[in-house]
RNA sequence: GGGCGCUUAGCUCAGCUGGUUCAGAGCAUCUGCCUUACAAGCAGAGGGUCGGGGGUUCGAAUCCCUCAGCGCCCACCA
């Protein structure tokens, strides 16, 4: 640390500091007496990789823990990944293809040993990636949604839930993802517009001429139609009432039904009906008791059941079903037009289909009640809150969630089938086979047969914050009495349904208390043009590469500058930048500081002096506004409140106003409040870049081994007094002083090494002068100086500062500056009078709102009075 | 079709309970500086009728209404 290069190099100085936290287990929480802050890390997918969004809400993770942790409390972030079932089952799937297996080749058995090879070969590698970022998770309790509690904690909520009869087992349409086979949840299917077509389809009518108009987006599943439905109330369709139509192609006669579900203003107000492809036919086909053909397989291919385009794939069929109907000369006409499409969420290009199946579903109402409630009464806070008008929204009108999938990634419902079809439901074979001895006593394990299907990820996922402390195992425990209710969930707005929702219902479920009392919704991270950062898109940056370039701590807050909550954030490598250049700055302050060599002897100048004073209120002053703003959970404020103090108040001002002169050392007392301050910055940095601010507090003065930044307590506000507060507007008018001559110089192209002198006339507090004269480079400040002509001239407040400039000034540009300042105040001198003139603002306005205006404008006045006689003796002279 | 949100400097955005810490920051641009911590820097400058219109108010970027554009969420209309 002795020979500090120019730049911060944030690779070793990482990756060092990192070791040490872990060697040390200063990451590590045990229930203690302290009051614990606890978050539960929202658990990427296991075969993952860390993206944009992960930087953005891990930044934030520990940012509040960190933050916590300096604050004395007993701070735990708990880490662990999600097995994510449908995404690593066609991971897998993808990954023995590409082996030339297939799954349906394999037996459960091997293809669950190819995904736990897989799991381990690159489960966790997201986790070393969060490392790199600086998060301060608790890897000791690393956790996986299939881990061994996990798995049994899933199973014992299901079997809870059946037997208080929340679960059934049934035959429903649900949205079926063909290409991952299996059902999925209402909420995982995502509705995108598209440009399609509707065709008007003929349906002969039976024993007559002339034909009804069908018009439908989905020309292929005729073979699927059972009956046409029109309004009772359509006088345009009254001729086909108690017809029978014929289905074009396919030749079936089916019947014309009415229901008044049918628009009579769409198309024709003639509706095909497919029981067993459509949400809406299944209805009309339960309701009018019709025949449901299921014309598809499992992966949407035409079915047997069809009879004809057997084996096609669906969009195949359309095409070649609306060519044949064509030839056949049995389409009215083809209409562009503008329809939603739903997608599978996790496979966003297969479009999903309504299906028939058997699957298990869970029933809401009673779950969402006291979830409901609860963010109502802001137990628990949404930050930011228009999020409680969704939740509510949803919650309100909350459906059944189909839990089941068909697929092998997951944990197998533990429901076994007995050879009458029956079934029972238990945590384990054993149990099972008890259960199904009670319904008939000679049945053996053999003949048990259980359920294929796993359940839905958000099924253990929704569990994880009870989970994690082992709470639905042992209730009561010590853990899960200390560590829930979690204190924040920080994650993205999109998973409100599928996961935040769910995880309040099953805390109050299963242990009675709200998983967390504060849930931060970030924004979601968009590219510069405003595109969702995504794999698909290739928009994504790559952290890793970011970190590489900039440092985890310039990512970080380069991330954060730009993250209010709740809103979506574009995200520029520039900030990074600037987080970047940040580092740069505060490697430089310290080696700066540093680099004085201490003198025991020299007395403290009184610039010093002043400068220690006013500091330590402008620090003390950001401590509370920081205080205030996380406590609002404006971190991005926050950290731009402390970029601001950091650079503008302690480099560019406070440094200047202590810095010895070169080759002069510096006095004790001053040293050590400098040092001092630095050491509260740093603490105050601490959680927004844990890695540079560690390196330079340990190097501030010897630290013990084990000893660290993160548990040095974070820095405390002193109330502000009237002396404080007189010490900072002194201060802050040197500054302006500084100023006004920076301008000259600038102006007037006067080197900072020349020194000048500085007339004051009028009132002056002479107490800032040594501030002024060092870093203005002022030789000597003349009081009640007489008004110098020929001198450059700037107002103060109501003060008039000359700098005299001898025969280099400029007459004819300094009357002109000057005369532009006085119209300005003109100006301005007007528009206050038309206030205070006005009769109904002094009656009405506040009084110390009034008090402001007759204050301007006196100040005003005088203003103008002193640019008035300076422009006239320039003139004069 | 319903709901929510956004529109402020060339760009990305702050601006909380209406009133000189209200028109701000960073980036970009321009000018001058290799000033002995930092050119990833220092000292300055320009640039906006706060989306349009109306209203409430002594006073509106801020509150209300309305229009326009954009975004997100929800909804079974073929």
């Amino acid at each position: 640390m002795s020979q500090l290069a120019t730049k911060y190099s944030p690779a070793e100085v990482e990756d060092k500091w990192y070791a040490y936290w872990m060697e040390h287990r200063l990451f590590h929480s045990e229930p203690d007496g302290r009051e614990p802050y606890t978050i539960v890390i929202p658990p990427p997918n296991v075969t993952g990789v860390l993206h944009m969004g992960h930087m953005l809400n891990n930044t934030i993770q520990d940012i509040l823990i960190r933050r916590a942790r300096m604050e004395g409390k007993n701070a735990l972030w708990v880490p662990g990944t999600d097995h994510a079932a449908i995404a690593t089952e066609a991971k897998v799937v993808a990954k023995l293809a590409n082996d030339g297996i297939k799954k349906s080749d394999l037996s459960r058995e091997e293809f669950l040993n190819h995904a736990w090879d897989w799991t381990h070969r690159y489960g966790g590698i997201i986790l070393e990636q969060l490392k790199k970022l600086g998060a301060s998770c608790d890897w000791e309790r690393t956790a996986f949604t299939m881990d061994e509690t996990r798995s049994k904690s899933v199973i014992r909520v299901f079997v809870d839930l059946y037997r208080k009869g929340l679960i059934y087992r049934g035959k429903r349409m649900v949205s079926w993802d063909p290409k991952a086979r299996t059902a999925l949840s209402d909420i995982e299917v995502v509705y995108r517009e598209e440009h399609s077509k509707l065709y008007h389809l003929r349906y002969k009518i039976s024993g007559e001429d002339g034909y009804a108009i069908v018009a439908t987006t989905r020309p292929e599943t005729i073979m699927g139609d059972t009956a046409m439905c029109i309004n009772p109330n359509d006088p345009k369709n009254a001729h086909l009432r108690g017809k029978r139509v014929i289905v074009p192609l396919v030749g079936r006669e089916i019947p014309v039904i009415e229901d008044e579900y049918v628009d009579m203003e769409f198309g024709t107000g003639c509706l095909k009906v497919t029981p067993a492809h459509d949400v809406n036919d299944y209805m009309l086909g339960q309701k009018h008791n019709l025949e449901s053909i299921d014309i598809f397989n499992d992966d949407a291919t035409v079915s047997e059941a069809a009879g004809m385009y057997v084996g096609m794939d669906r969009f195949d069929v359309r095409k070649q079903i609306a060519a044949d109907l064509e030839q056949a000369g049995l389409i009215e006409r083809i209409e562009e037009y503008d329809n939603k499409v739903g997608y599978s969420e996790r496979n966003p290009e297969t479009a999903v289909e309504p299906r028939l199946s058997d699957q298990w579903f869970l029933d809401m109402q009673g779950l969402a009640k006291p979830a409901l409630a609860s963010v109502e009464e802001d137990i628990i806070r949404f930050v930011p809150d228009k999020f409680k008008t969704t939740y509510r929204r949803w919650m309100t009108d909350i459906r059944d969630w189909c839990i089941s999938r068909q697929l092998w990634w997951g944990h197998r419902i533990p429901a076994w089938y007995l050879p009458d079809g029956s079934f029972v439901v238990g945590e384990t074979e054993e149990e099972a086979l008890q259960l199904a001895r009670e319904k008939d006593p000679s049945v053996n394990m053999s003949d048990l047969h259980q359920d294929e299907d796993c359940f839905d990820t958000w099924f253990s996922s929704w569990l994880w914050p009870l989970t994690l402390f082992d709470g639905i195992l042992n209730p009561g425990n010590k853990e899960i009495s200390y560590y829930y209710p979690t204190s924040t969930l920080v994650t993205g707005p999109d998973i409100i349904f599928f996961w935040v929702a769910r995880m309040i219902m099953a805390g109050y479920e299963f242990n009675g208390k709200q998983p967390f009392d504060n849930v931060y919704f970030t924004g979601i991270v968009r590219d510069e043009i405003g595109r969702k950062m995504s794999k698909q898109l290739g928009n994504s940056p790559d952290p890793l590469d970011l970190i590489a370039t900039y440092g985890a701590d310039g990512v970080r807050v380069g991330i954060m500058l730009c993250a209010p909550a709740g809103n979506d954030i574009l995200f520029d490598k520039k900030l990074c930048e600037t987080g970047r250049n940040f580092c740069n700055k505060i490697w430089n302050a310290f080696r700066l500081v540093k680099g004085w060599e201490v003198s025991d002897e020299a007395a403290q100048p009184d610039t010093a002096k002043a400068a220690i004073a006013w500091f330590d209120q402008k620090l003390s002053a950001a401590v509370t506004e920081v205080n205030d703003l996380l406590a609002k959970f404006r971190i991005s404020e926050a950290l731009r409140e402390l970029y601001r103090l950091f650079w503008d108040e302690f480099s560019s001002w406070y440094l200047e106003m202590v810095k010895p002169a070169y080759g002069s050392p510096i006095d004790k007392h001053t040293m050590e409040a400098t040092l001092g301050f630095f050491d509260s910055l740093l603490r105050l940095l601490h959680p927004f870049m844990p890695f540079i601010t560690e390196e330079l507090w340990q190097n501030i003065s010897e630290r013990r081994e084990g000893e660290s930044i993160m548990y040095a307590a974070s820095p405390l506000a002193s109330e502000p007094t009237a002396e404080s507060q007189a010490i900072l507007n002194a201060v802050e008018h040197a500054k302006e002083v500084v100023n006004g001559v920076r301008n000259i110089r600038a102006e007037k192209n006067i080197a900072p090494k020349v020194a000048l002198q500085l007339n004051v006339i009028g009132t002056w507090d002479k107490e800032q002068d040594c501030i002024i004269m060092k870093l203005a480079n002022i030789e000597a400040v003349n009081h009640d100086a007489a008004h110098d002509p020929t001198a450059a001239t700037f107002m103060v407040g109501t003060t008039e500062v000359n700098i005299p400039l001898a025969d280099t000034v400029d007459k004819d540009a300094e009357i002109a500056r000057l005369t532009k300042e006085l119209e300005y105040m003109e100006g301005f001198r007007t528009s206050v009078m038309k206030k205070l003139g006005n009769e109904r603002f002094v009656s009405k306005a506040p009084e110390q709102v009034v008090e402001a205006e007759r204050r301007k404008l006196a100040d005003a006045e005088t203003k103008i009075a002193a640019l008035t006689s300076s422009i006239s003796a320039l003139k004069s002279c």
